[in-house]
DNA sequence: GGACTTGAGTGGTTTAGACCATTGCGATTA
DNA sequence: TAATCGCAATGGTCTAAACCACTCAAGTCC
């Protein structure tokens, strides 16, 4: 993050929290890391703590921090390299594999499972069925090049799409929809948040169990603006990042005066 | 995360990676935090340790990725409080005043420093200027209900907005580039990932460091398609979420079939 | 030659314990 | 009454050490 933009230094009002010996370490080692080009080797954990002289619980503090931040990436039983950056999905409307396409990268996804379940009260006011109703559970993961980089849920309401299940995984469900439903999608409502990775997600994605993510919910609607599904998408924090484009007539040039002398926007 | 939506069993098709005690402990206080209502406390690190019969450290990993999630409050000295949930934020057009107050939550932002300095190669490249020319840095703090919640830091090049500095802080900073400077905004280009907080961060916003952050860029360009502003903003991501609505006609329904049997957006 | 075993080296988890920094309250004091 | 001090409890940092799980290559066996 920072990367010490000139004029960052401490300076808050109070007491200096005196930095902790981790993250000092961090700064060393994100130095270190400068000189190695992306998938080289950095010394094992205990060599780095016997060379900085410090334990090496403090080193693996560092070294996770750095993991996070898509800065290194770590190979249990085989060791730690430098990492790779990070890619980029637009918001709006693109798809996913254009997206990845766009990127000169090579874009797949495979259907991990397709149930049906019944949705509680919750699941059903998202899809403007019944609670109870059935439900028909996709579980994708999406990969770039073949590395995982994300699972994405979706689900969509059974009564509204009698069948669907049978159409599913040979073709692109969106194309299902139009031509066997005539439904086409009008807007959604996308939220992203932070996250960290659940033991089963760590697993599918080759990640760590509590690592960063980033989580996006979709939930869009049909052109007359009837729910159509609602999908949980979770990406990897250290390898993706989003990105949309806020086209405007007029982004804001006048508001309110509010606050301590500051301003909004 | 997950909450643990019905048939997300571990079911990876090799080996069953053996939960760590901190995840299973993680969940166990999960579930005994629901009985607390927000902002409720609960036991000490070293009371949880004897009561679960695990070590302090492990204990603190759990309570450790409870609190990125948001659903704990540490404070140093004092306790473990239950958490409140996460704020929300529109992409798109609207402000940090606005949708905080829509949300009726007070917003307020308060100027850190305003100061100049000269631009290295990228920036100069990101704000259409040469590389030493000075750059305007504005640094604000964002609270909501008087709660720390991000921290704004702006960069304008003052080559096109001479005197700009003696304007800045006793009104909009998009009123003034329009009233003195006739620039009004065009569109921009938004980024989301996650980052870690540094300690300065941290440290403004009552955080840790090392806390998980959200980090968004801005690049704004007036209606003829100069660059106007570069904006990078950290928030809380245990504090927050933002939020996009994509309006669109027709959000794809037809496209290429791909990968291993899968499906694309 | 090919399949298997073994072991060294790596990161991952957990423990027990020490010490520090902050908070908040009760007791003491002015 | 009001301010101050001291102390106990809390979370934060760090250490040293043990053990586990995985990888990979060298060595072995068939």
């Amino acid at each position: 993050m920072g990367e010490n933009l000139p004029g960052d230094a401490v300076e808050n009002g109070k007491k200096s929290p005196r930095t902790p010996k981790h993250w000092e370490l961090k700064e060393r080692l994100a130095e270190l890391l400068r000189a190695v080009s992306p998938g080289g080797s950095l010394p094992g954990e205990r060599a780095l703590a016997s060379e900085f002289g410090v334990s090496r619980t403090t080193v693996r503090k560092a070294l996770a921090e750095l993991t996070a931040e898509g800065r290194l990436t770590r190979v249990h039983g085989s060791g730690t390299f430098a990492g790779e950056g990070k890619l980029t999905q637009r918001l709006q409307l693109s798809s996913y594999t254009e997206d990845m396409r766009s990127h000169g990268r090579r874009p797949t996804s495979s259907l991990l499972d397709a149930r049906i379940g019944a949705a509680d009260p919750e699941l059903a006011a998202l899809l403007g069925i019944r609670s109870g109703d059935d439900v028909l559970r996709l579980r994708r993961l999406r990969r770039a090049d073949g590395e995982p980089m994300a699972i994405e849920t979706s689900r969509l309401p059974l009564p509204r799409f009698p069948g669907l299940d049978r159409y599913v995984g040979d073709s692109s469900l969106y194309g299902v929809l139009y031509e066997r439903y005539g439904v086409e999608l009008g807007h959604a409502e996308e939220t992203i948040e932070t996250a960290l990775a659940t033991p089963a997600e760590a697993a599918l994605l080759g990640n760590e169990a509590g690592a960063l993510m980033l989580l996006l919910s979709r939930h869009s609607f049909d052109t007359e603006g009837r729910p159509v599904e609602w999908v949980r998408s979770v990406y990897r924090g250290d390898r993706y990042k989003f990105v949309a484009t806020l086209v405007s007539p007029n982004v804001v040039h006048s508001s309110d005066v509010s606050g301590e002398g500051g301003r909004e926007l």
